[in-house]
RNA sequence: GUCCCCUUCGUCUAGAGGCCUAGGACUCCAGGUUUUCAUCCUGGCAACAGGGGUUCGACUCCCCUAGGGGACGCCA
């Protein structure tokens, strides 16, 4: 029986890299009769967040990305959450300690960073030097007995050369020289990645691990730690990483890369699962629209092109315009609209924020039009009336977007606060403050109140306006970016 | 810096040694249909990173170089 996970860190939003893994994992899995299943790795006590886990679960079945066993519907592996597993890594965290496959470390993480700066200033690898796998027994326990924190980190040979198996690349080769003494358990009693991953990937039977490139550098570890526990391998699929145009892996910063995103714009779910599958993979006939059931009745694993491809709205665009037209007649489509944006919900958050400036029906559109827009059209005249200087206007967006992507509950009131501390920290009127994102938000001199705005507009939409903005302004080059992002850390500790 | 992965039009891709005068799609340009726009149709621009091998024959196989990307966290 095959088996594929998709396992999201519940960290931020909804990542289309997380779509695309989900994606593959799911062909895989349904092409072959098999099921696919999500686990929830939130390992990561404080990144973690019950609003993110909510928000990727939601976003993985809008595209239409079911899967047999997970969180939301249980299963018989489970728990699925791996905060909620951790008496079993503990207890396999022992095992390995009892058979000498790792070992407590008490090293600070002074002493660890100087020893890293070290080592690559003198272009060695950075890793663990090993000073703590030689203590003996009656120091570990000493150590331990006094109370000081410490991680327990695995072992790994000295010399020779790890062979991992790569579906698409076949043999890789890595010395275990370049192999660090990955830490397995972390000072909060908590599991990393690498031991959570290879426990529960066993444990729930998993048979083929699909995920991104990024991971082939760690693959000898968990080769190890399955050698360590006597467990066999899963196979090993590494797909190429999605990039932004300028060829980066893909990020926020540079891109829309979240799925509600491509939600909140009107994009149909079939288009964007359809442009994920068409990234790195296609149909031998070569159509390029296909529904996920064509894609999965159709899947090889052998047709996946190892290019990085890059992720290009336009053409994400022109495939969801054919989905539009050719797959939903008119009544279809009234029923898409209503259940996008056009409906009595939406409506009832809109209309508070125009009602007292509406005098007939008529006045309802135009007032709200920019609340239901994509990105609107500004350009640098857009912020020509404003009282800041473009230096400003541009620092403002900057640091209102920082300030944003901090914001997990998205409340009006929370809003406001938020934007009130960054006026007050930085010095300036927050009628000022607000002036280039009333601009940057509705694209209009006149609009609704801002943060009732932003709240109906939502966490992606709202920055995505931002960051659109802020390239309108002439964009933030990466040097500005740290000069910024210095300013920025400066300001919060003036307070 | 060290290690790993990748490399066909600007972008997504087809191509499993002769079918390649390298095909399709997006974008862009030109023309047609359309009261406008969009759709739709027709046409055009545009690529095998470079150098060595192997072979009767390389886009396809091997090596080197270059370029791009990734990893090097008590993040995943």
């Amino acid at each position: 029986m095959v088996r594929t996970r998709v396992a999201p860190s519940p960290t931020g939003d909804p990542h289309v890299g997380t779509g695309y893994m989900a994606l593959f994992s799911y062909c895989y899995a349904k092409a072959h009769g098999g099921e696919f299943l999500l686990r929830i790795e939130d390992t990561d006590v404080a990144r973690s967040t019950q609003q993110s886990e909510e928000v990727i679960l939601a976003s993985l079945k809008w595209l239409g990305l079911d899967w047999d066993e997970g969180p939301d519907i249980g299963g018989p592996k489970g728990p699925y959450r791996q905060s909620e597993r951790l008496p079993i890594y503990q207890a396999h965290v022992q095992q390995l300690v009892d058979a000498g496959h790792a070992f407590h470390c008490f090293c600070t993480r002074e002493r660890l960073d100087e020893m890293r700066k070290q080592q690559i200033a003198s272009g060695e690898t950075a890793r663990y030097d090993g000073a703590c796998a030689g203590l003996s027994q009656s120091e570990v326990d000493a150590n331990l007995a006094k109370g000081l924190p410490s991680v327990v980190r695995m072992k790994v040979p000295e010399t020779g050369i790890c062979v991992i198996q790569d579906r698409l690349r076949g043999d890789i080769e890595i010395d275990y020289s370049q192999i660090d003494m990955q830490v397995l358990q972390k000072a909060d009693g908590f599991p990393t990645y690498h031991l959570a991953v290879v426990v529960d990937d066993h444990l729930m039977e998993i048979t083929h691990i699909i995920r991104g490139e990024e991971w082939i550098n760690s693959a000898p570890k968990h080769q190890l730690l399955y050698e360590y526990f006597g467990w066999s391998m899963p196979e090993l699929i590494h797909m190429p990483l999605l990039r932004n145009p300028d060829k980066s892996k893909l990020s926020k910063r540079k891109n829309p890369t979240s799925i509600r995103y491509y939600k909140d714009m009107g994009f149909m779910p079939e288009a964007v699962v359809n442009y994920l599958g068409m990234l790195g993979w296609s149909l031998p006939s070569g159509e390029e629209k296909f529904p996920l059931s064509d894609m999965v009745a159709n899947f090889d694993i052998s047709r996946i092109s190892m290019g990085a491809p890059v992720f290009d709205v336009e053409k994400l665009k022109w495939l969801n315009g054919r989905w539009l037209r050719e797959t939903l007649d008119d009544d279809a489509l009234a029923d898409r609209l209503v259940e996008w944006a056009l409906n009595r919900d939406k409506l009832l958050e809109i209309i508070p924020l125009i009602k007292e400036r509406v005098e007939v029906f008529s006045d309802v559109a135009p007032l709200a039009a920019f609340l239901l827009e994509g990105l609107p059209e500004i350009s640098v005249e857009s912020f020509a009336k404003l009282k800041t200087p473009p230096e400003t206007t541009l620092k403002i967006l900057q640091f209102s977007l920082w300030q944003l992507e901090q914001v997990t509950a998205w409340q009006s009131s929370d809003l406001q606060a938020r934007l009130k501390h960054l006026a007050d920290i930085m010095d300036v009127k927050i009628r000022d403050l607000l002036g280039p994102l009333f601009i940057a938000l509705s694209g209009r001199p006149v609009a609704p109140p801002l943060f009732d705005s932003m709240q109906v507009l939502g966490p992606d939409m709202t920055r995505a306006r931002i960051r659109a903005a802020i390239e309108v302004l002439g964009g933030v080059s990466k040097k500005q970016t740290k000069k910024l992002d210095a300013e920025y850390r400066g300001l919060g500790h003036k307070k």
